[in-house]
DNA sequence: GCGGCGACGTTATGCTATAACGTATTCAAG
DNA sequence: CTTGAATACGTTATAGCATAACGTCGCCGC
């Protein structure tokens, strides 16, 4: 496959058009920065974006960065990643790349559990830059 | 000490100021949380306390909660703890816990030398129930 | 003195997100 | 069939978070 943005069959409209936008940008867009590319579709309302927006986090589909304020396609359209989620930023580039660490998340977990604290949600964003912008830089 | 609210000799009459709010409150505040609060004391635009506030978190004093677009003084206002820093944060009470643990620390460079990633800043963001909450709503 | 620097104050503006309302569609139970 | 719940939709208005751009002031070293 060339190109790989195998989507749910079960998405609305707006749902699959803001998941089209993020499959096809290099880079986390913010909810406006997808209305922008929308309009042309026949979307006018911030609202009408993030009540897609909601539906796709909620499934796993999209992720929401809130150190930027912005959404990105899950790296993985087939299957929700389970567990804790890392996202790398590059400042420069603004690539987005998503890891697991189970380490980390047993980390969490045994914090979790020594303070008493039921966790819902982690987020952990590291931003600097990627190995591509640091060499073309040198 | 009853109240160890020392700071910094050094801040301006703002950075005091948003400083002490911050030292006040039990949860985190807003920008706008914060101007509410120092009205009385002759402040009156958000930049002044964004400038105030860029401050605080750059030398260490205050920090800034990404998922909660709101901010905290730093639990131990002697030592600007060094390091990456995680905190919990409970949705019921707003209170917030910071920690930092060593193995994560060292997970996160460790991929980060993996992928040749030049990490600048790093945040860590658990959203949960807090013990006490917990334990008031059994 | 003077020039650089950093903090300050003010106005205006831009970006991010949600409230509140009503409508359209689907679908299953009665 | 039809009625009611559930869900998505569209629109307008507004709330909440953050910064641009300008000029001023006071400090300090030269």
């Amino acid at each position: 496959m060339a190109h790989d943005h195998g989507m749910p069959a079960d998405l609305t409209r707006n749902q699959e058009l803001v998941l089209g936008a993020l499959n096809h940008a290099p880079a986390p867009l913010s909810a406006y920065d997808i209305l922008d590319k929308l309009r042309s579709e026949g979307l006018r309302a911030p609202l009408q974006i993030y009540r897609a927006l909601d539906k796709l986090v909620e499934r796993g589909l999209a992720h929401r960065l809130e150190s930027l304020n912005a959404f990105v396609a899950c790296a993985d359209a087939h299957c929700h990643r389970k567990g804790l989620i890392a996202f790398a930023i590059c400042e420069a580039c603004g690539k987005v790349d998503e890891f697991a660490d189970e380490v980390i998340e047993e980390r969490l977990g045994a914090w979790a559990k020594d303070t008493g604290f039921k966790t819902e949600r982690t987020t952990m964003e590291i931003r600097g830059k990627c190995a591509a912008c640091l060499k073309a830089a040198a």
